[in-house]
DNA sequence: AACAATAATGATAATGATTATTACTTTTAT
DNA sequence: ATAAAAGTAATAATCATTATCATTATTGTT
């Protein structure tokens, strides 16, 4: 992978901002700073970071993918009510590919946890 | 939901079909029975029938939807080298969301756990 | 059985997310 | 300094899915 400005401002961009954008977030805010950058852009360096093991794609949560800076092993939790994305720490189902081989003889290679519902402050608002 | 015998065959295929199948291949399947049917009837039905909690939307495995018949919990395996999908037991992460919850506080709505690898079957013709 | 009310259908256009293409520009190695 | 390799912007294309709408089927009621 060479060097570009907009894979740098791409991946500046991710770790300053906890609610695990999608590609489309990430173009709005870019756009402000360097407004000539392409959507198609913030795709491909997107999976390019992610192919190269620097960001995680997450997929599953809704209709689009969103990506994470944060490569240490967790889940994610998405509010039905307002959107966000909150992280889930790794022991909530530990063992589990050891679980899944030795029940099933399935060979893991990735397994992915997402989870919906309400969030601790849509809650104090009175959704249920 | 009034009758329509398009609905009843498109439950009936995806319960002979164990492959977890999407929209477009219960429409493939469905064509040679009754040409007429129309790709936008099968998604319709496929989602009002898991509205009313007849079957199961499966999302997270690849790009596309699948559909399950078989309503009891349990978890799906994708394979990665022939994209079958197998079923894996709810008793691999016992306790989820609870453990959630009493670990965040996020109050779980649902939740799905997508397993990726090499099935038995692949595994045995030297894929790895 | 005929009748209206409602829901479902088929055909197709529209949408939304993502990827491919292409001509041009930066970066980097020589 | 220069040429190959990789990157870019702009946009067309793709793919899965949903919306629209005129027509048809189902259902409960006289």
């Amino acid at each position: 992978m060479k060097y570009s400005k907009q894979r740098e401002l791409i991946l500046k961009t991710l770790q300053e901002h906890m609610v695990h954008p999608t590609a489309d977030y990430i173009y709005e805010v870019l756009k402000k700073e360097l407004p000539s950058i392409s959507l198609a852009t913030v795709y491909r360096n997107l999976n390019q970071l992610a192919e190269n093991g620097m960001i995680k794609k997450i997929e599953g949560l809704d209709g689009s993918v969103h990506f994470d800076h944060n490569m240490t092993k967790h889940y994610h939790f998405i509010c039905t009510k307002c959107n966000k994305v909150y992280d889930v720490p790794y022991d909530v189902a530990p063992d589990l590919a050891d679980k899944v081989l030795s029940k099933t003889g399935l060979i893991i290679e990735s397994y992915d946890i997402s989870l919906k519902g309400i969030c601790p402050e849509c809650h104090k608002k009175g959704f249920n």
